[in-house]
DNA sequence: CATCGATGCGTACACTCGTACACATGGGAT
DNA sequence: ATCCCATGTGTACGAGTGTACGCATCGATG
């Protein structure tokens, strides 16, 4: 099952590719042509791996979400029961929004392509999921999916309309949330 | 200052037909000919009137947000002190995300549009405004603010992963970031 | 060793796009 | 009455797109 030839891992650097591209161009900038450029690979080897666009979304929204799930599991304090719950969710929410954003406006931009993307919607509730699951563990399920909303809006209103992040704003009304 | 000549709505019936476009075919789908077919005029007339596409999706999403006000003035119930507020987003909510879709998936796709355009922006800030001013006058900006995340988080929840809505449970967390 | 199929590669086609431009027209200002 | 210019129209160009297809190349299977 090992890969056949020449270059076992052309997949996954066409994945990593994809993934720069995104950050760099936008979504609207993704194309095989431009992935291919950046992974230094040709356009038939794109075509090969992923025979639609959407299939090569799926596979770096997938990644992307990944990542991410890392950096939570990273970052365990959402585990421990003593934390301040809603203290750890706006820090969290500080370190994405804080310095370089190319990697949350990737992983919102490819979240919400899936509203014009059924293809995508899968990996969408992926996302939903291993956030809500962590916090389901503190609290419970209908609290962790609210949670997850407000997480999601505040982040959006930061990014949508240039307003600047307010962590002890975020850390308030999550707290509501908690209850 | 009335219009010149022969079409002096022609401003206007190309900005419907943008918002026919990306109501049907999303906003990928939205071109200078695309829309220049849908209000069937010449190809020309929609670069004359607006020089580049940003400029038609600011028009387009500003329309679209003023007939969301215009539905929330309607439903005049946010203004009643007496009225059970958490309900009545709830209820709104519900009336959007009900039977065809089309308007909101359209408001959120231009809206979120704006993560990529900062052209959007001020527009997407309007957004948040128009629903948050209302919602101040009930409560407060923190909270108000508050409000709009959460809204906007459990309507993309619903949009992006086709989970259904439940108006009780939007009822219950919004109530809490109110308490 | 022979074969087969997965993988890689290059090219061509038909299409859409944004943009620019040259020209037509007639309403308002003078 | 005349002129100007905002508005309307048609066409062309170069760039970029997805897709398909034929051929090359080896690893694994038998």
């Amino acid at each position: 099952m090992a890969a056949r030839r020449y270059d076992p891992e052309r997949r996954q650097r066409i994945i990593d590719a994809a993934i720069r591209v995104v950050g760099a161009k936008g979504l609207a900038g993704l194309s095989h042509r431009t992935v291919a450029a950046e992974a230094d690979v040709p356009l038939g080897s794109t075509t090969y791996h992923f025979k639609t666009l959407d299939e090569l979304m799926v596979a770096a929204l997938r990644q992307a979400n990944e990542g991410f799930a890392k950096v939570i599991a990273a970052r365990g304090a959402l585990e421990d029961p003593g934390a301040d719950l809603a203290g750890e969710l706006a820090g969290l929410m500080g370190e994405w929004l804080a310095g370089d954003r190319t990697g949350v406006e990737l992983e919102y931009e490819l979240y919400l392509a899936a509203l014009r993307r059924p293809a995508l919607r899968p990996v969408a509730a992926e996302w939903v999921q291993d956030l809500a699951e962590p916090l389901a563990r503190r609290t419970d399920p209908v609290t962790a999916r609210a949670l997850v909303a407000l997480v999601d809006g505040i982040c959006l209103q930061v990014l949508l309309t240039g307003a600047s992040y307010d962590e002890g704003y975020a850390r308030e009304v999550l707290g509501r949330v908690i209850g």
